[in-house]
DNA sequence: GCCTGTCAACCGATCGGTCGGTAGGATGGT
DNA sequence: ACCATCCTACCGACCGATCGGTTGACAGGC
């Protein structure tokens, strides 16, 4: 049941943010009683920061199939990319974009959360662009963190970007565009 | 005094998001009672319409200081990520970041000048673009308005990024990194 | 006399959250 | 086998506060 909880909170938030989510849409969403809600999650805030912990942890999975596997960088940044686009096309963006705005509405623990998850996706991405590096298929600046740092931005900002301009195929267009700017032939 | 309200007003959502800033924090905040507020606005949403409207007019002659200069394109861009650092040193991150994510919980019509005003922001980035490849300063794939689209994104999900994960620093490291690696020397 | 701006008072709805209590399944002592 | 106990999950009813929004009245300047 808290499973079910998360899923359709997780739904909404992405959908239209954190605060336009009331405890009383999630009870209609699971069929549950709004006093039930609490029984799982004591308030808000613990529901937030469930939310940030399961999303973590439900895609550091996912990250670490592209970034381990033994595909050349630029194959895997696309492959970065085809993870958030894949979430895109079901109109559930990353969590991070979906609180970023509200940040100042979250709690101090679950902003350093938050903060740690991104810390930790954008560390991943530089060993990529570590790798890129190495093995010479991959051409750019300044340390790989930063390279990483941008790209993972640039994920994340296109994916509010389509959504309020309504151009979906911009996101494949721009993410890809972008690794073949950096890639090596 | 519309003004007035509309500074406050923008101020809180950069802040907190749309849907957390309520008629009696905006009154709260230009000393005024909830009930004037609404002579000025007959409501949120066209509180938030006049919001998207200001921001776009404000930041346009912004863009084109930067646009119509006679720089090469990468002090360009350089001047464009400036901007919106700028921005977020004032702790004002751009409104398409913190309206983006609540993006379904906004009428139509607001969406949709949201997204006018996105896109005219990336074709005035395209500009710039395809001015780099013209005269040889910069150095990239596909069409001039896909690495714009991606250049735009990458501010964006930059300031949320920076916001989350607390590291101000990032912002223009990463930019920086980024049109260096595009640039030519 | 009218228009603009302001206000107090109020509205129904909904917000996050609490309270007391119930149904049912395990547990364990006798 | 029996019953008392405990625990998890759930629920109806309710709380004070706040939400977006409305109404009618009162100033002052043109």
């Amino acid at each position: 049941m808290k499973e079910k909880i998360l899923d359709a909170a997780e739904k909404m938030v992405q959908d239209r943010g954190l605060n336009a989510v009331s405890f009383q849409d999630l009870a209609n969403a699971v069929e549950l009683r709004k006093a039930s809600i609490f029984h799982h999650f004591p308030n808000k805030e613990a529901l937030a920061r469930a939310l940030i912990e399961r999303c973590g942890s439900k895609h550091r999975p996912e990250y670490a199939a592209v970034v381990d596997s033994n595909a050349s960088a630029p194959e895997k940044l696309r492959g970065l990319a085809g993870i958030f686009e894949k979430g895109l096309r079901n109109q559930r963006p990353c969590l991070l974009a979906a609180l970023g705005s509200g940040v100042n509405t979250l709690s101090e623990v679950a902003v350093q959360e938050l903060g740690e998850m991104a810390r930790g996706a954008v560390s991943r991405f530089a060993l990529v662009f570590q790798q890129g590096r190495d093995e010479g298929t991959l051409q750019f600046s300044g340390e790989p963190i930063d390279a990483a740092t941008g790209f993972f931005a640039m994920l994340q900002g296109l994916q509010v970007l389509v959504r309020a301009s309504g151009d979906t195929s911009a996101f494949s267009s721009a993410a890809n565009a972008y690794v073949d700017s950096i890639s090596l032939a």
